[in-house]
RNA sequence: CGGGGCGUGGCGCAGUCUGGUUAGCGCGCGUGUUUUGGGUACACGAGGCCGCCGGUUCGAAUCCGGCCGCCCCGACCA
């Protein structure tokens, strides 16, 4: 992309209405821009970290078996009288009502709406287990929204609702996501901690909320630094062997970890010294097993194998893709500006033309921008050199590659590495090989 | 939903209490000169229904009433 030719409108000041630093660095940075309390418009640089972190969420629900598909945003109101849930809600609904005087809603999550889509089609046993997700805009209405993208009322979310035939099944459709979750953060660059929750609205029996660290969190949190080391990956547990499930989860739950809220100080200090862990944490992830709550209300049942029928037992699991990304530059960033984590900064690299309009910068620059393509954005803008310098900070693209008059002539640039500052000379290809390497 | 605050060029603000020149300042924007590796300097210039509606007054950004929007603290939440 051409900076000179994109909506990218960096701010030097901070607008009067952002207080966090996530909040102020995306309005900065032109990333989104506030259109009524609470939601936001993408611009492209905003809505290409958006994606990154959808495409990761969604390559670790592909990588357990789950089926990706999409409902509506929209939903009647009976489907949420069935359930009980349309007077139980409250006013965080967004009721709507059409032309017909019929009544909507605009839905603030879909356990109604997959129950309706099982029931009408799924009939035996035998086409179960099986789990669903989709990555779809939500609303509540909150009365208060805040810290921008972090809590507004428009948000994407990825949730996604397993269906078991029995409990044992969905324990381990349960453990299985869990898992899932815990690779997506860590692939987002996150630190991640699950922690028993209340199960509010949702209902249910069990659930773990995860929390990410990040300085300016809004809860403290106490964990045992062996959620560090436990390797998540493929080689480390196989999520289709239900004995490597059951280990992950003895891991995840064996090991001391909770908000202040539930801080049990006594048995956070038997932990040797050495693995106390203390920082401050966003939630960005809830999962729920709630068995037949809403089998039961909506009278999902299948045949089972003796010719009786049960009502399958579900779990639900969410993921706040839009609040992922305030939380991850509140977990990352400087006072300079955001610091991505390579796997969903908008551009792997900022290409900085501090001279343009002289010939041998024009033409090296031109010559990168075309091996590095849709990885770059070349600020191609007729700027001073510092103002390149603090957008591309600002913009914490994880490489900036400089090309001045001195080095350009010469044949070299200079590779500087956001996260840690390092800078280095070297020749043009050297620099593409460690960016696209 | 309780409490508090704020709406003045794109952004940050002053002016409002005590009504009265052409409504200011910084940044940004445009043109020119200058500068050229960390937000350069100078000059000139464009840009404002002072949130909206109504009222008081000879006269309203300023006073009064109503409405709308936004932010902060609290309770609540992915």
């Amino acid at each position: 992309m051409r900076l000179s030719r994109s909506l990218l409108p960096t701010l030097k000041e901070t607008p009067a209405e952002a207080q966090i630093v996530s909040h102020r660095l995306m309005l900065r940075a032109g990333l989104v821009r506030q259109t009524a309390s609470g939601i936001y418009a993408w611009l492209p640089a905003g809505y290409r970290v958006l994606h990154n972190i959808a495409r990761i969420v969604r390559e670790e629900q592909d990588a357990i078996g789950a089926q990706e598909l999409l409902m509506p945003t929209i939903q009647p109101a009976e489907l949420w009288r069935e359930s009980g849930r349309y007077e139980g809600y409250g006013k965080e609904m967004l009721r709507i009502r059409d032309r017909h005087d019929r009544e909507l809603l605009y839905g603030p999550t879909n356990e109604e709406m997959i129950t309706d889509l099982f029931r009408q089609s799924v009939r035996s046993y035998r086409e179960l287990p099986q789990s669903v997700y989709h990555i779809q805009w939500k609303f509540r209405d909150e009365v208060r929204p805040r810290f921008g993208v972090m809590r507004g009322r428009e948000f994407l979310m990825k949730d996604a609702y397993s269906f078991d035939i029995d409990q044992a099944g969905a324990v381990l459709s349960y453990r299985r996501m869990m898992l899932s979750y815990m690779r997506s953060f860590q692939r987002l660059g996150l630190q991640a901690i699950p922690m028993a929750a209340d199960t509010g609205p949702i209902g249910g029996d069990l659930s773990h909320e995860f929390i990410i660290l990040a300085p300016t969190g809004e809860s403290q949190v106490f964990f045992d630094a062996a959620f560090e080391e436990i390797d998540y990956s493929q080689g480390g547990f196989d999520a289709r062997s239900p004995e490597d499930l059951a280990r992950f989860y003895g891991l995840m739950t064996s090991h001391y970890a909770a908000t202040d809220e539930k801080h049990d100080a006594a048995a956070f200090a038997a932990l040797a010294p050495e693995r106390r862990r203390e920082g401050r944490g966003i939630e960005v992830g809830h999962i729920f097993y709630f068995g037949t709550k809403y089998s039961r209300a909506m009278n999902f049942s299948v045949t089972t194998a003796d010719g009786s029928s049960v009502h399958p037992e579900m779990g639900s699991y969410g993921i706040g893709v839009s609040r992922l990304v305030g939380a991850v530059i509140e977990a990352s960033h400087d006072e300079a500006g955001i610091i991505w984590p390579d796997a969903i900064a908008p551009f792997r690299a900022a290409l900085l033309n501090l001279k343009p309009g002289d010939a041998a910068c024009d033409g090296l620059c031109e010559s990168l921008y075309a091996r590095l393509g849709g990885a770059a954005l070349y600020d191609d803008r007729e700027e001073r050199a510092g103002v390149k310098f603090n957008d591309a900070d600002l913009l914490g693209h994880p490489w900036q590659i400089i090309v001045g008059p001195r080095g350009a002539t010469a044949g070299k640039v200079e590779l500087k590495r956001r996260a840690s500052g390092a800078r280095e000379e070297l020749s043009p290809e050297a620099a593409l090989a460690k960016i696209l390497g």
